[in-house]
DNA sequence: ATGACTGCAAACTCTTTGCACAACA
DNA sequence: TGTTGTGCAAAGAGTTTGCAGTCAT
């Protein structure tokens, strides 16, 4: 994980990139969700960001989640199961998710998303990532 | 595609097997389901459902779809994108997304999910279904 | 100074729940 | 006949929208 401050210049100089304003709570939400390597959804990261700036609202964290989603600096990963968390690890790696408790966990190792990109753009179509979801028990659900 | 005939058979058998009732809403639902090879909505199932047995209603069809999947039937596809899908081809594969325009397309030929089942196993988790996501523009919206 | 961003409130969509009636076994 | 399943209405969760005021540039 590197220092926050090198989090923050990241974001940051995305921001100027676009003539983009660089705001407190776009700079607590980014921080938010890369100082855990946890998937949150929006009302988990209000929770983490009202600690360190209260006051601020569910529609802002959306709206921003979607800007930094834009810039290529978080994936919106969905499951099927109620709400859609967010993720800081922008590359394509897979999730394990436990039917029972809910619970989500990166999945190291897989190769399976780039050969689905290369396939997928065999396939006239232009892909940009890849998303790999394994449904399951987890250990401790399976016992 | 089998003939409806087998579709139903197959339902029928397994509903007798866990003397679960055989309703008309069932049997329609998971043939509007196995026609097309489509990817439906839950409104899209009770739209098509309504053609043949009129007065269906939406909690019907959920509950109905949710019985298919624990029955085997069907999966239940999320993008994280809008409304959940869902899918009669119940093995392992994989689809696109369209950022743009939202539409749903089977990639075939990749072997990515088996790959990615047998790691989460490793892991200590009991996978039982992969599904891989790949986003990006189809060949209709990338020009 | 000016226009982008935020917070509040309300609306909207998708999905689930509770209960009385209908219909399969 | 005894339940299971259905339809209706309403509630609930997650997310989006509109607008007035605030704040970064």
């Amino acid at each position: 994980m590197p220092p926050v401050s090198d989090i923050d210049q990241h974001l940051v100089g995305k921001l100027r990139e676009r003539h983009l304003r660089v705001t407190p709570q776009r700079i607590v939400i980014h921080r938010a969700l890369c100082a855990q390597s946890q998937h949150l959804t929006a009302d988990q990261v209000l929770a983490r960001v009202s600690e360190t700036l209260p006051g601020t609202s569910l529609p802002t964290v959306y709206s921003t989640l979607e800007l930094l989603e834009e810039l290529g600096l978080v994936r919106r990963v969905g499951t099927g199961n109620s709400a859609v968390v967010f993720d800081s690890r922008v590359e394509p790696h897979a999730h394990t998710v436990c039917r029972r408790c809910g619970a989500m966990a990166d999945l190291e190792g897989t190769a399976a998303p780039d050969d689905a990109l290369a396939r997928a753009g065999a396939a006239g179509f232009v892909a940009d990532h890849a998303q790999l979801v394994v449904w399951g028990l987890c250990s401790a659900c399976a016992a």
